[in-house]
DNA sequence: AAGTGGTCTAGACCACTCC
DNA sequence: GAGTGGTCTAGACCACTTC
């Protein structure tokens, strides 16, 4: 035989998605761009479960072990969760633990701090925002800061800027619509999924307003963790600029 | 047939090994203990490849892909290195890299910083060092103090505190044969092979002896990073406490 | 009971590196 | 050319969750 065997011609498009990539590559490396995007496109979401392991497989017309290799790579990229006996899904960022990572308190390190809003202003953005956010010109954000602690302690002070036509509805709901925890407030209120952010740390130094909130003195250092959010199709969803004490700021790292 | 098959009684003892361990755990699970026990008790070094995957396999008396399974977990993990038609081999820690990422210095922020010996001692460990080191009450270190910098101009101070009868043959041949990479000096001249490392950061206030050192005021803030550096087999190799100046740090982070 | 993911196997074939 | 790791398949069987 001097051609290629047809393939099993399964029910649907799929198969017919892998043929249209370059053959040049490893199935498994094609499949994985075709789930990745199947995944930015909000395709599925963290409520529905994604078709099983046989249903997926013979979509695309790969064994069962090529569908699973690239499912385990995704799991380890932090982007699905499976569940034996029950499915596998979208994971939901949970990114709200991070920052406090970073800053020890005692032992009391694992609670939730307490969270007050001290500001909350629609206004357009500066150069800085619309830079990072990716926005117009004349584009609107939505600005939040926040103070939070833990036990009466100031731990931290947060600058949040949020794109607006897309976070309208946070608008409507009021600050006191907001859970101590944002991203699933962002989630449940305006239907935006934060998939994963990058942060830069630097060392500053404290200015008056921050001393006030933080309780200590002006020009003391502070730690700055510039957050940006980022939706599972690379949308800057969120702005954040968080300072804490430096004397309360501790970070491990593990290196192999 | 009531009674298991028995195993396929490969050449040598690998197969009892495994079955000597608890048969509740997956296969897997067990042969990568298997195997990392061997890397720690050093039966396998950067320099002598591991047997071929086939070997291997029935060396244990699993199949092809479950060996492989754990050989990619391994790989993950760092510790590991596969080149395709060479061979399977530990891989070589390469962490003096590590530090100088948080440390950004216009854009030769790549190239290899200078590094100047300071001080070169053997002396009685001080609490902070035998506790972190795991030593004896009455120990010796070796005592190093580097300074490293880029273009002219400081960046790190480093003290280094290194266990006596282990590293005794870097007394012998003296700071001169230290290359401005440790870790193969240290593999080279004592045979001992860093296989990885916690860190710390935290931020302190510039003493005297470092601001003359860093070129910056005394009270400055700088950031602090302690690393503890351990063997495969666990045991601590070296004590390294470095400080940068606060103004030129700055650390990312992807978060997903 | 049905459906999900997890474990394990056996073997074919390919791509690469080394001598 | 011999030996290495990389890709891919097909199928058996198990453990778990959900209804």
């Amino acid at each position: 035989m001097t051609s290629t065997p047809p393939p099993p011609s399964p029910s649907s498009s799929g198969r017919a998605a892998l043929d249209a990539t370059d053959d040049r590559l490893p199935l498994h490396v094609r499949l994985r761009e075709l789930l990745l995007d199947r995944i930015r496109t909000g395709e599925w979401t963290p409520a529905t479960p994604l078709p099983g392991e046989i249903a997926l497989a013979d979509h695309y017309g790969v064994s069962k072990g090529t569908l699973r290799r690239v499912l385990g790579e995704l799991v380890d990229q932090g982007l699905l969760e499976r569940r034996r006996g029950d499915g596998t899904y979208v994971r939901r960022a949970r990114l709200d633990h991070s920052l406090h990572r970073f800053f020890r308190h005692g032992s009391a390190n694992d609670i939730l701090p307490d969270s007050r809003i001290l500001r909350w202003d629609s206004e357009p953005a500066d150069t800085k925002v619309t830079e990072s956010l990716e926005l117009g010109a004349d584009a609107e954000v939505l600005t939040l800061r926040r103070l939070r602690s833990r036990a009466g302690a100031p731990v931290l002070v947060e600058d949040i800027w949020l794109p607006l036509p897309r976070f309208a509805p946070l608008i409507e709901a009021g600050p006191e619509a907001l859970g101590p925890l944002l991203y699933p407030s962002y989630e449940k209120l305006a239907g935006q999924v934060v998939g994963g952010a990058s942060e830069e740390l630097t060392v500053g130094a404290c200015d008056r307003t921050d001393a006030a909130l933080l309780e200590c003195g002006v020009g003391d250092p502070v730690v700055v963790i510039e957050r940006l959010a980022r939706a599972h199709d690379g949308s800057p969803l969120e702005l954040r600029v968080s300072r804490g004490r430096a004397d309360t700021f501790r970070y491990r790292i593990e290196l192999t």
